[in-house]
Formats: C-alpha cells, structure tokens, sequence
DNA sequence: AAACCTAATTAACGGTGTTAAGTATATTCG
DNA sequence: CGAATATACTTAACACCGTTAATTAGGTTT
C-alpha cells in the first residue's frame, strides 16, 4: 500500500465520518421536531424552540431544511407513509368489496384517532403538502387515496355496490371518514366513546347506502 | 326649566353624543377586521393591520375588544347567527321528515361553501368558539346543530329513519356535511363542480342510509 | 504553514400579540 | 372662569416569530 493509496483512504474516510455527523445532526432536527410538533401542535410549532432543544441556533436549522414549511414536511413524511400502509394494508385483508371498503374506511379513522396532530397537520392546515412532492418521489401524496376510489370502482363493477359516477362516490366516503375525524379530533365535545360510536354507525350507514 | 334640569340635559347629551361615536369607532374597527378577514383568512389575519386600516395604533383596539380572539368571536358573530337562521328556514321549509334532512344537510353545505372563511374559522381553526358564549347568551353556539338532531329524532319517531342512537346517527349526519364542507373548502383539488356532485351523491346516500 | 472549505454563529429585519406608562383633549366641579 | 378629573388615544417596550446576510471558528487540503 503506498503513500498515495493511504491519503485517498483517509480522505474518503474523514468525508464519510463528515456526512455521517451531518445525517445524524438532521435526524437529531427531525425528532426534536418531531416530538415539539406532538406537544405543542401546529400552531405552537416554532423553529426557535427546535433550536433550543438540539442546542443549537435557529439558523442552523436552515443548513439542514430550506424553511419552516419543508422541516414539517420531512417530520411527517414517515407518518404519511405508515398512512399509505395501512390502507394498503386494510385494503389487501379483505376480499369481499364491499367488505373491503368498510376495512379501508375504518383503517383511515383509526389512523386519524391515533395520529390526531399529523392527520390534522396533513388533511386541515397544510393540505398542500397533500399535492407537493419531492425530488424522487413520482407522486404526490394524495395518491394514497387513490385505493379508496379503486375500492370504490371495484365493488362497483362486481354489481354489490350502485351505479353512479365513481369519484362522487369515492368523494362521499373520504368525506364521511374525513369528517368523522375531524370532528373527533377538532370538537371538544367529541370525546372517545362518543367518537367511536359516531364511526361506528357512520359506516354502517356508508355502507348500507353504497350497496346496490 | 332650571338652571340643574338644563345641564343635566346637556350632560347627557354629550354622554349619549361620546357613547354613539364609541360604538361607531367600534363598528368600524369590527368592520375593518370583517374586511380584513376575508380578504387575507384566518392566518393571515392580525391585529396591527386592522388598526393601519382604521387609521389608529394597534392598542386602541384593546379599549374595545379584549383580544384578538375576542375580536375575532364579534368578528363571526353575524356570520353564525345567520348560520343559525338559515338551518332554521331548512327545517321549517319541509314537511316531510326525510326531506326535512336533506333539506338541512344541503342548507349547512350550501352555508359552507358561500362562507370559506367564516366556516373554516368557526368549524375548523377556532372550534372553541362553538363552547364558547358571551354574556347574555345562553347557550353555546354549537346549540345550532341541535336542530339536525332534533330533525333526526323527530324523523326516527314517525318511523321513517332506521332505529338506533340518535346523537350517533346525527353525528354521521353531522360529519358526512362537515366533511363535505371541509374538503370543498380546504382541498385545492376540489373545484365547484367537484364539490357540487360529491355534495349531491353524498346527500342521496346519507338520505337512503338513514330509510328505514 | 498557508489557503481553503464548511459548519455554525451573531446580528439584524420586519412581523406578530400584548401590556404599562404617558399625553392630550374633553368634561366636570369649585 | 380656572383647576381637577376622567376619557381616548398614543408611545414605548417586551417577548415572541420566520428568515437572511455577514462573520467567525475549525478541520481539510495543498
């Protein structure tokens, strides 16, 4: 092994250990983020208390995020995934359509009882990042609700479900479910009994006017 | 006439004179904010811009409204007893108890739609308002929706709606057209005639759910 | 050892809601 | 009529916020 060799070894070495440290320093934004946007909500979220929590000043955060907008993004990113997920999942544990639909419906209201600030973050105050992307992604995010509409227009052309255009439909249920958890989340007189009950009758309702 | 009955005159005059062009400053502050409010929404909304507009200092306003949030609830104020009115007429214009639903159902969506800002800020961002109450008022304004549970009731009692909980029934009801509302109003994919069709297929669905 | 690059900082701008202290005007009283 | 007082409003300030430009400190490369 000669000089040359060594030194590239070296430098290679010192680089990676560099964008290590630089990664995990993101990842220490993210959960700082992660955790202050839980406690605090949306409207309480502030980069400058991020800051303090890492030890860090609030413009650093800049070095690592381009603003306040894209460091949220990035926070919930993984929680859209795990969206994404369990309708697929909700999705694939059915086989009867109609069936199915209910499983998706109820998988989207427990997720949105469970995730009460993510679901309101994504689906009420920044509903654009529903229809941002970014580099590598191909599609936006509200193509996860895409699985309701195929469900939907499944359903549909086995004949268990009525004619009708195919979008109004799909439109309607991710309204019921919408609306169901954002009353349960936003309304204060909505505790939890009282939120599952309302699900619980609600889909039972969709789906009784859904079939044929 | 004496001299005392005179300027006891005069001095309630001048009170009378003072206490008008108090409540004439704080219609225009009210106003202002009303303008303000639709103009730039309920995030874009602030204090300092209201008192440039009316050409005083940003504390004035506090000699007239206690806060922000108070300002705003005077703000709405209107908006929701109008709100309340139309819900109303929509009860009162059907017979028929089923049609007496839709008719509510399609009264709510159709407040909802012609009033983004106001509905958005009453249902979605400052849902403390419907507990909230002033003096001389004696119920909270969520008090308004009583009437769709009401229509709910009255229908499940002539025997047209299903049997089963009726604050579970309406609150399906209640979040079928609060979800419509919201998507319309907070998706940018959804235009009128989106709304419009997902309105209509979501209301028939609702009506033939709830058929006994 | 000098030059360079990079990560982080400091300082600042313009904005927010809100409070306390001060001022000027209009009203009341002796 | 002049002095005291009450009222309406302003000024100044505090503590936040997101964001940008200029600057410093430290490690890497040459």
């Amino acid at each position: 092994m000669n000089k040359e060799t060594r030194t590239q070894c070296t430098r290679n070495a010192s680089r990676q250990r560099r964008e290590q440290q630089k990664e995990e320093l993101r990842q220490a934004i993210l959960d700082a983020a992660a955790e202050l946007l839980l406690a605090h909500g949306y409207e309480g979220f502030s980069l400058r208390q991020v800051a303090e929590q890492i030890g860090y000043t609030p413009t650093t955060i800049y070095l690592y995020f381009e603003d306040k907008a894209d460091l949220l993004f990035a926070v919930v990113d993984s929680a859209y995934a795990d969206f994404s997920r369990r309708l697929q999942a909700a999705y694939d544990s059915a086989d009867d359509p109609l069936q199915r639909i209910r499983v998706l419906g109820r998988a989207y209201i427990d997720f949105g009882l469970a995730n009460p600030v993510v679901y309101q973050l994504i689906f009420v105050q920044r509903t654009d990042f529903l229809l941002t992307w970014r580099q590598g992604e191909q599609q936006p995010r509200a193509s996860a609700l895409l699985i309701l509409l195929r469900a939907v227009e499944e359903a549909q052309q086995t004949g268990v479900v009525r004619p009708g255009d195919v979008q109004s439909l799909g439109d309607a249920l991710w309204a019921m479910v919408h609306g169901l958890v954002s009353l349960a989340i936003g309304m204060p007189m909505f505790d939890a009994a009282r939120s599952r009950a309302a699900s619980e009758t609600a889909l039972d309702l969709m789906i009784d006017a859904l079939r044929a």
